[in-house]
DNA sequence: GCTGCATGATGAA
DNA sequence: TCATCCTGCAGCA
């Protein structure tokens, strides 16, 4: 499930639950059993994400660097649910319970690891104070097509294989447009409509990219698990603008979606 | 029960 | 570009 809006939504979740109480750690399927030990009775100070990587400070100079990976899910079980087996870290409480599993990186880290992570990003659309300029200036230099350019998080931070879909095809641009031929203007749009998509994801806490318009007057947040998306993963199924069949292609080594109709080579 | 795939990233070739 | 890592679960026998 790890796009930049769930990495977000844990921070905010995480912050609410956790940030000034003493955290309970400890890691029950041992791979990170000393990390846990480290955090056990420290007090959780803040937590931060930046596209899909996650930091919760625990005083000023250790910080747990949390990356979900594929596969990875930090959750929380009521305390009655609380299952053991491949959690990784745990945060125990005593009415609940956050389980970290199969996260790609989950390593306690120092303040200037946590500042190279984050340079090293293309602007986050989730963060207060990211400017959109470095993603056009890259995108209206690279020979990439647009459709792999979106998923480079050095360009442009958070965006993962459902949301570059989705975004193009709100673009009406083919995902194998090489990327400097688009538009300045065109590229602008592409991060305000991942800015608006993002958010709303963050708080759905789900990705949800069909408006209103499309759905038939159905609110997005009460649309059914077939009707959110656009293109992905809607191989031959017909578009919803248009009925055309969606089609695929590996862009970047990953499969992306389109509508060949409302989304048409150039 | 087993296989293969998944909203990701990396290091080797 | 490919194999690899991590886990869970849909789809199949």
């Amino acid at each position: 499930m790890p796009e930049g809006h769930t990495i977000h939504r844990l921070a905010r979740d995480l912050r609410r639950d956790l940030v000034d109480t003493e955290l309970e750690a400890s890691s029950p399927q041992g791979r990170f059993a000393s990390g846990a030990k480290s955090l056990d009775g420290q007090v959780l100070t803040a937590t931060e994400a930046a596209g899909k990587h996650l930091f919760l400070h625990a005083g000023p100079n250790l910080t747990l660097y949390i990356h979900l990976g594929l596969i990875g899910k930090f959750r929380r079980f009521e305390a009655s649910t609380n299952r053991g087996d491949a959690v990784r870290l745990r945060f125990e409480r005593e009415d609940f319970a956050w389980s970290l599993t199969g996260p790609h990186t989950c390593r306690l880290i120092e303040p200037p690891e946590v500042e190279e992570i984050i340079a090293r990003l293309g602007p986050d659309p989730l963060r207060r104070r990211s400017s959109p300029d470095q993603f056009i200036d890259k995108a209206a230099k690279s020979n990439k097509a647009i459709g792999a350019l979106l998923l480079d998080q050095n360009v442009i931070a958070g965006i993962g294989n459902v949301y570059r879909s989705e975004l193009l095809f709100l673009a009406g641009i083919h995902p194998a447009t090489p990327a400097k031929n688009l538009d300045g203007g065109v590229v602008r749009k592409i991060w305000d409509t991942t800015v608006e998509l993002l958010r709303l994801g963050v708080r759905l806490d789900r990705i949800v990219t069909v408006t209103r318009a499309d759905a038939n007057g159905t609110k997005p947040g009460r649309l059914g698990p077939d009707n959110r998306l656009y293109a992905y993963k809607r191989t031959g199924e017909p578009c919803r603008r248009c009925d055309t069949p969606i089609a695929t292609a590996p862009i970047a080594g990953r499969s992306i979606w389109w509508c060949p109709r409302c989304q048409p080579a150039r």
